[in-house]
DNA sequence: TTGAAAGCGTTACCAG
DNA sequence: CTGGTAACGCTTTCAA
């Protein structure tokens, strides 16, 4: 496998090496003529410039790392094709990991990465220890996380109002006339999960609807644990007339639960969840939950990035703030979905 | 951004940069003591190798390339579990790319993963088209096709037999009493597609059914094509008992379809699809089809890779047939799902 | 407008 | 066991 060189270029139009890296890159005069020569040499050749040799000239490799905790949950995959797609559009490439929400495979990744000079990363930490995001602030790795904040670092970051949205969704619950509102958190650590768990509770203080500790529980943000958590709670034996989950993924499996112990939904639980992933509106019943905005918010976090790497590395960190909404389809009986409104993430622009 | 350099390493330690170098890749002798030292400077740098300057010396980029049409459909995700699971584990680094099922947007990927020289490519193909494959191949650069085989090139593949399972999925719907049997097919040019439908086809001849064209829809794999394709058969007025679809998106857009028609599931259609999703056993009712294992299939799939990639370039093109498998849910009526069996890809072996 | 040559950070070969 | 020194393929001054 002999590759085709800049030399060969060279050689085949009969110029210099400078001037085939000169009409490649359009740096530099270079008379029409000679551009044409090179050109055709290219083309004969089937020339593909070697981006490693480039990169460790030019110091930057166009590639940005994207980690996440787990690509089966529907809601990353849509943030990772905004990512994807906005990180195309402006020449790049990306490199996508799961951590399977494991801070030491996050490190071991982000080891990687930087060993592979990645210009800079999109994020969303799987769990509460800062210095992995303090590392690449510290050796000016440019970085934006997204839908979980980090304490204790000032990072760029991608959010929406969580605590607003958890208590929109208590709040939509509370109308509905429940009082007996089960929460399934996730991980106690995550900033997410406490500014949902503070949405919920403040929900419930605001309402004047006592609250039950008995009735808070904790998973991990996927399937099982909901399933799990939610079964827990039935057999507890505590008055539940609806349950908020912290996302779709356990709001699913403690529906799941729900039916499995011979319970209806929404007829004696209604179930809440947030995310709105695509499967929230396929299962039946629907899911009432949160939409956010994953593909969008994939998109704005590599603008973001690239802003950094484009130069703009002094300055504050800045957040942006997604819109995210209320959408209300079966699972907690009362008012009707919006119909067409719905916002999954891909394809949206 | 003053990066540390094994120059630096050296002078630290005192020793040549040559010394670094064994100690960092454990070739050639050193001694103990002077291990130690490096090992130190390089601790008190914190020193991090870099890939690009590595890869362009030695050729290799320990990195594949995984081209996938939609990262969306839960099955891919699944997949790429397995292949970013099995590549990690022998110190590869994946770059996921979707092509959306577009051939041009595969052949731009393929041409940036070969710019950045990865080593290798774990590839479904989007379309009939070969000469992307076969580019890959006369280069030497080595690649195994997943899911999907190419017509007109020899290739390493991971397939299952999508024709005999086409078949126990139609014969399933026979033995349970149907004979309009509605099939929805993928794309009609991908091999996966025309064996499904030839599965389904054999189906009917050999249980004496006749086959009606009418009754036979092509989709994109994609659950609005499901849910369009429904429809129209629906509109049609052809009568129709049951339906197999090509994939778990489109059969669920069909059963969708069925029910927003008025129609229920599966006591007037009764519905098979093919992949087993995640979500096939999370709605309601849940979906009959025919179990893939997708994450056992991106792992099979790297190990077929390194193995080219260590050197075994010669000899002929390898295939491997996977296991799959029916799964009996309620969306056909009839028996009930084996319990606790059930293949999801990820998580698997 | 073009060419020569000095790196970029590593590895690998060859002396010592 | 250790150090020097060509590559690797490309970009980027600096001269011409």
């Amino acid at each position: 496998m002999k590759t085709v060189t800049i030399k060969d270029v060279a050689r085949h139009a009969k110029v210099s090496i400078s001037t085939v890296s000169r009409v490649l890159n359009e740096s530099g005069y270079v008379s029409e003529q000679t551009s044409q020569r090179v050109w055709r040499a290219i083309e004969a050749l089937n020339y593909k410039p070697n981006q490693l040799a480039r990169s460790l000239t030019t110091g930057r490799s166009r590639t940005i790392g994207l980690v996440l905790p787990d690509i089966t949950n529907p809601f990353f995959p849509a943030v990772a094709r905004g990512v994807e797609d906005a990180a195309n559009v402006n020449g790049y490439t990306v490199i996508l990991c799961n951590t399977d929400a494991d801070p030491e495979q996050e490190k071991a990744y982000v080891t990687a990465l930087r060993e592979k000079r990645v210009d800079g990363f999109v994020f969303t930490v799987s769990g509460p220890d800062a210095s992995t995001i303090l590392g690449l602030i510290e050796a000016d790795i440019p970085v934006v996380v997204i839908d979980r904040c980090v304490e204790g670092a000032s990072v760029d970051s991608v959010l929406i109002y969580n605590e607003q949205w958890a208590y929109e969704a208590t709040m939509h619950l509370i109308g509905l006339g429940h009082r007996a509102i089960a929460y399934i958190n996730g991980p106690d650590d995550l900033t997410t999960s406490k500014e949902r768990y503070a949405g919920y509770r403040k929900a419930l203080a605001d309402a004047g609807v006592s609250f039950n500790p008995a009735l808070v529980r904790t998973g991990d943000f996927r399937y099982p644990s909901g399933h799990a958590r939610m079964r827990e709670l039935l057999a507890s034996g505590q008055e539940v007339t609806a349950v908020f989950a912290a996302n779709d993924m356990m709001a699913i499996g403690a529906m799941r639960a729900i039916q499995e112990w011979g319970l209806r939904v929404p007829e004696d639980i209604a179930v809440v969840g947030f995310d709105d992933i695509l499967l929230a509106s396929l299962i039946k019943p629907s899911l009432t939950t949160i939409s956010q905005p994953a593909y969008h918010m994939g998109a704005l976090a590599v603008e973001m990035l690239l802003e950094r790497i484009g130069g703009a590395q002094g300055g504050e960190a800045r957040t942006k703030i997604c819109h995210a909404r209320l959408v209300v389809r079966e699972s907690c009986g009362g008012r009707r979905e919006e119909f067409g409104t719905r916002n999954r993430g891909v394809g949206q622009p």
